[in-house]
DNA sequence: TATTTTTTGAGAATCATTTTCATTTTTATC
DNA sequence: GATAAAAATGAAAATGATTCTCAAAAAATA
């Protein structure tokens, strides 16, 4: 994490700051889906003079550099997590808000099919999908 | 417009109201994709004493309703349209902005074939493509 | 180390959307 | 159609996520 970091930002003339180092670490620790008053309190535990106005800036700045990704998973607010090599796409239960990763070749073939018939240059594909889990399923059809 | 809006008024004990029966038809009439400013702008033109509360209010309602669905498509605000029987997807030019509308017969695949393995009972999907547009494409290019 | 450049923290500002509440409109009842 | 009860509206304030401002601090460069 922090050789990857430090190369970006020598890339792109930014400096390597601590708050930098800690914020893309605890994104990479927390593999799941942060937000960013999440992250801005995990930081202060180790950081207490931080400001959620930095941690805005580096998320935005991560994403710029292509470090994360930036999802709307259906509340009013933006979560993040590191961007891997191969995308993936989410399902979200709408009654208890848990979250299903997924990939697909069909979604990555439409994409494909897109790019030729509309003749864009295709370089995000968002897909969320939203339904009731197994659980909350069953509580709603008592019937 | 009027019939189907008085249908579903009716359904769930809301009221036919004026304002209604103009934004509805208003978003009938637009076919594109509308945000809540325009919305109004458009609005205020025919009821001066229209509220922007009512038409995020009604939006939402016609939301709930079934009507009409909310977009993202890049902005940091929602634009809205009548839902047709038949699902589609945007794909949007990040440079100029321009929304092509598709949709493809792998999504409703892929939305089966996910809905089963992860069992869910999925009932939205929203995908959304980013790229540049074929004008977009060559400006960025001149390489 | 000295100088220049970039970033940060704190708080104010922004902007889309929601809420509040008194007034008006709609609905249901007669 | 008039009347009372229920729901919706307009105007303004509130909210909440995110961005901006600017003086002070940290990092990069010389
Ligand atoms: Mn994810
Ligand atoms: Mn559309
Ligand atoms: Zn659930
Ligand atoms: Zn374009």
């Amino acid at each position: 994490m922090k050789m990857i970091l430090k190369k970006y930002c020598k890339m792109s003339g930014r400096s390597v700051t601590n708050q930098r180092k800690l914020l893309l670490d605890l994104i990479y620790r927390a593999k799941g889906h942060l937000d960013a008053d999440e992250l801005f309190r995990r930081a202060k535990e180790q950081q207490q003079r931080i400001s959620l106005a930095t941690v805005y800036r580096n998320l935005k700045l991560f994403k710029e550099m292509g470090l994360i990704s930036e999802n709307r998973l259906g509340e009013n607010h933006s979560h993040y997590e590191i961007r891997s090599p191969v995308e993936h796409h989410h399902l979200v239960c709408r009654s208890c808000g848990r979250v299903e990763e997924f990939d697909s070749p069909l979604i990555d073939e439409a994409r494909l099919r897109l790019q030729q018939q509309k003749e864009f240059d295709i370089f995000s594909v968002q897909l969320k999908m939203e339904g009731y889990c197994p659980k909350c399923k069953q509580k709603r059809k008592p019937s």
